[in-house]
RNA sequence: CGCGGGAUGGAGCAGUCUGGUAGCUCGCCGGGCUCAUAACCCGGAGGUCGUUGGUUCAAAUCCAGCUCCCGCAACCA
């Protein structure tokens, strides 16, 4: 028996700072396309999210709303929770930094370091905005004052633990050379490389003693520890890392295949977070993509922009497969997306309406209409079906390459170039015509298969991206033959199968204003 | 001279590594068809490929300079 390979892909977790605009719920959603695409080739795909619920922005959002952090964290944790499960998303384990075993197990890292002396304790050196409460370093002034209030700034000193990131530097360096696919797209290990590692890695702050909502240094009570190092490890003590004994699933699972994270914090899981398994002896993820944003017209998403767009909001008005299709379709590899309701109604009419719901509209309207409903048998082949053949079985190695690539957007659009195709299959071969003519049954009823069966094996490839919509055409078609197995062989649909009504997959959206 | 990415018909992008008639989606104009959600199919108009110079029989593609845009520049999730 073959062992099934395992695939081990993470979101970043969402800092539970409040509800989750659509440039945050776009992450999951990729995550989930790669995850089913992965579980639909065969692997035993482990896809893991989750939120990130300490520090000090929650201790004062909690304080703001005169309730515990804890309870201010329960509650959008629940909240971004019900958000990706809106999206249709198919996250393996939902995990919290606030449970009591990531906390046990940060804490015990935190000692390990610590003992091991790559933690050390030391002074923190930094320019101090007193009313602010905050730390600011010499780049981030603004006319060399606070670029929050704009007051002057004092250097200050304070007790803080550092992890020595130094120590690890020549080490990474090494790795991200020898491995080019750790970083992608390219453009940001060249980021990482020229600006940080090799001017050189500062050591780096661990601790703080400024706010309480952390998890405490256990044993030195004044500090908790410092958010990254509570963040990037839950994707190791999830899934049962431990120094005595780590679990089975530990050792089957690490090191995770793909870190998937916004393009904002490449620089603490491509430098940070390697440094910190290092220290821990453990293996590095193979890798980490830092994708782009969802913007809107006027620039990135922002509260006090008041151009935010949730996710949640879309899906009542459009459909979540409409909204998954828009993400993964409008956000490139490497540059920014932009989001406005016209485009996702121009996506949605263009692509999801004309292209693919009419096309599965008409073709079961005839072979109902001509047929009764029932699928023929394809003995009366032609020359011109070998052309569409051969671009529905080209599928799986064409999807395949890109969705490797992660270029999940230009996966869709192969299957995409596929439906035209039936579309122009249909207006090349005139089924309507041949139905005039008793004679030409037997080649009408090929017709109509050739249709069918392109339709049922775009839909399998389908399902990694439109969950909701794959399933209304399996069941339109009346079918439960939906393996990527079923589609190396033009003919999986059985003859004889009795079609479901023809329905609507997708409404189209008029123009209100 | 900090590091990196980019500039291609009205819009959004591919093509640049490995020079050889500029491609895709949308929009626009014209035609076809009627199975289908005014959907589908075909044809057409529209580009000095940012700019200047160089290499070459030949440059969007290679080389050099310039202009403009964007990302990154460390303890902020």
């Amino acid at each position: 028996m073959e062992k099934k390979k395992n695939y081990y892909i993470s979101t970043a977790i969402a800092y539970t700072s409040g509800k989750p605009h659509i440039g945050n719920t776009y992450e999951i959603v990729l995550a989930d396309a790669i995850a089913r695409y992965k579980r639909l080739q065969g692997y035993d795909v482990y896809l893991q999210t989750g939120t990130d619920e300490h520090g000090e922005k929650i201790e004062l959002k909690a304080k703001d709303a005169g309730i515990e952090p804890q309870q201010y964290v329960d509650n959008v944790s629940g909240m971004i929770k019900d958000i990706w499960d809106i999206m249709n998303t198919s996250y393996d384990r939902f995990v919290r930094t606030t449970d009591p075993h990531h906390e046990k197990i940060v804490q015990k890292i935190f000692k390990y370091m610590y003992d091991k002396g790559d933690i050390y304790k030391g002074e923190y050196k930094g320019l101090y905005c007193t009313p602010c409460e905050s730390f600011w370093t010499e780049s981030q002034l603004v006319d060399g004052k606070c670029p929050d209030c704009g007051r002057e700034v004092q250097p200050k000193e304070e007790e803080a633990y550092f992890f020595k990131l130094s120590k690890y530097q020549k080490q990474l360096e090494e790795y991200i050379e020898e491995h080019p696919e750790f970083i992608q797209p390219v453009a940001r290990k060249n980021e990482m490389v020229n600006n940080f590692i090799k001017p050189g890695l500062q050591d780096l702050c661990v601790s703080r003693t400024s706010f309480k909502w952390g998890i405490p240094v256990d044993f030195d009570n004044k500090h908790v520890v410092y958010v990254w190092l509570d963040a990037l490890t839950n994707y190791i003590t999830n899934i049962g890392f431990d120094f005595d004994e780590s679990t089975e699933e530990f050792k089957y699972r690490w090191p995770a295949d793909l870190h998937l994270i916004g393009k904002d914090i490449i620089r603490f899981h491509t430098i940070y977070w390697p440094c910190f398994l290092m220290s821990l002896g453990l293996p590095l993820p193979k890798q980490v993509f830092g994708h782009p944003w969802l913007i809107m017209n006027d620039g990135k998403m922002s509260k006090s922009k008041g151009n935010l767009v949730y996710a949640d909001d879309l899906v009542k008005e459009f459909g979540v497969d409409a909204v998954r299709y828009y993400f993964l379709h409008e956000i490139p590899f490497a540059a920014d997306g932009i989001f406005t309701k016209e485009l996702l109604i121009e996506r949605i009419n263009g692509d999801l309406v004309n292209i693919l719901g009419n096309l599965v509209n008409r073709t079961i309207s005839m072979n109902k209409k001509y047929f009764d409903g029932v699928v023929q048998s394809s003995e009366y082949v032609e020359d011109i079906d070998k052309d569409l053949i051969n671009s529905v079985l080209a599928l799986e190695e064409r999807v395949t390459a890109k969705m490797d690539e992660l270029k999940v957007g230009e996966a869709l659009q192969e299957i995409f170039d596929v439906l035209r195709k039936c579309n122009k299959y249909i207006d090349d071969t005139m089924p309507w015509s041949l139905a005039k003519d008793e004679s030409k049954k037997g080649r009408l009823g090929t017709i109509l298969y050739n249709l069918l069966e392109s339709i049922r094996i775009c839909s399998v490839y389908l399902s990694a991206f439109l969950t909701d919509t794959s399933e209304k055409i399996f069941k339109q078609l009346n079918t439960e033959i939906k393996s990527l197995e079923s589609t190396r062989k033009f003919g999986g649909l059985e003859v004889g199968t009795k079609l479901e009504e023809p329905i609507h997959l997708f409404d189209r959206i008029e123009n209100k204003e």
